[in-house]
DNA sequence: CTTGGAAAGTCAACATCGCTGACATAACTT
DNA sequence: AAGTTATGTCAGCGATGTTGACTTTCCAAG
């Protein structure tokens, strides 16, 4: 940026030694954004798996168990042993589809969504304070660099998240 | 919220919506961060939490055990058994301190480096790549919210790997 | 020199949450 | 009727975290 060669940047940002520095802000700050929903979950029978399955669900009601694993990334197996426990205990209702009824349409209960509420509540209050102490620009830009940062797959999945859920 | 309060800004990004976008993006973001070693490590006899030992071995090399637990944040018990493989193997030497013999001091052997490299190579051109998309402006936002997403503990720990890095 | 406590290591047991493989059921599609 | 898809389930395993109890080593203070 101060000089003015044709790819004229400053690439400072772009040595090893502030790409680890950028890789280490992840893993710490990675913990920082588990840490409250952790801390609720615990002493519950829930851990951060049932977390992200009622935070999509809340996100997408009405998506489909094949959906959820495209989204959470894990097997029909894993993410199975943690519906059934959140259907058991009431937290989601799985409605079959009325066109195609092989299907399950996730919703929460009341129960759900107050759980959702609180996990969310909490991990929206650091994410708050992180935000404002950090100030518009600096949010715009850790935006764009975690797209950046995503598999393409992926990304296209959270870009459809941000359309349906605006 | 476009007009002027004494704390003036325009505060649309603190709307939930906006933060749970932002934990929609650490969250698939992060899915990519470590889907590069991730990639590398499976078939070998290591994972995740092997890397992470490495990661902060190879970045502060003599650390001790103790400090490597601050930092990690797990068990020793974890610790130990990762430890445990990574010495019979090769991969990091621990050395007996000389002031206090109850100390181990942990360094990388020329084996631990190299699987080090290969995996902080991978992991760093996914970083450099997202760096070089978002630009400059956009790399200091996102560390800067990062920072703030810390437990002030983890801050301070990160930050010390700062200064000592750099 | 003895004792207390810190640092490290170890053993056992367990929980969570990933995984694979195999199989069953139901229902849509051709 | 046959094939495919969506879902659910059982059994077992692996990685990584946890607690609790205990030992060994060794510095430091009395």
């Amino acid at each position: 940026m101060a000089d003015q060669t044709p790819s004229g940047e400053n690439l400072l940002f772009l040595t090893d030694e502030q790409l680890r520095k950028g890789i280490e802000a992840m893993f710490f700050a990675y913990r920082g954004f588990t840490a409250d929903p952790d801390r609720i979950l615990e002493g519950m029978d829930y851990g951060r798996a049932h977390h992200r399955a009622v935070h999509f669900i809340h996100r997408s009601p009405g998506t489909t168990v094949s959906n959820l694993l495209t989204i959470l990334g894990v097997t029909k197996q894993s993410l199975n042993r943690v519906l059934r426990t959140l259907i058991e205990e009431g937290l989601v209702e799985a409605r079959v589809g009325r066109r195609d009824k092989r299907e399950r349409h996730l919703h929460l209960t009341t129960k759900g969504q107050e759980l959702e509420r609180v996990l969310s509540d909490a991990q929206r209050a650091r994410m708050r304070a992180a935000y404002r102490a950090a100030g518009p620009q600096a949010v715009a830009g850790f935006r764009q660099v975690l797209e950046a940062m995503m598999d393409p797959e992926l990304r296209r999945q959270y870009q459809g998240l941000k359309e349906s859920g605006a």
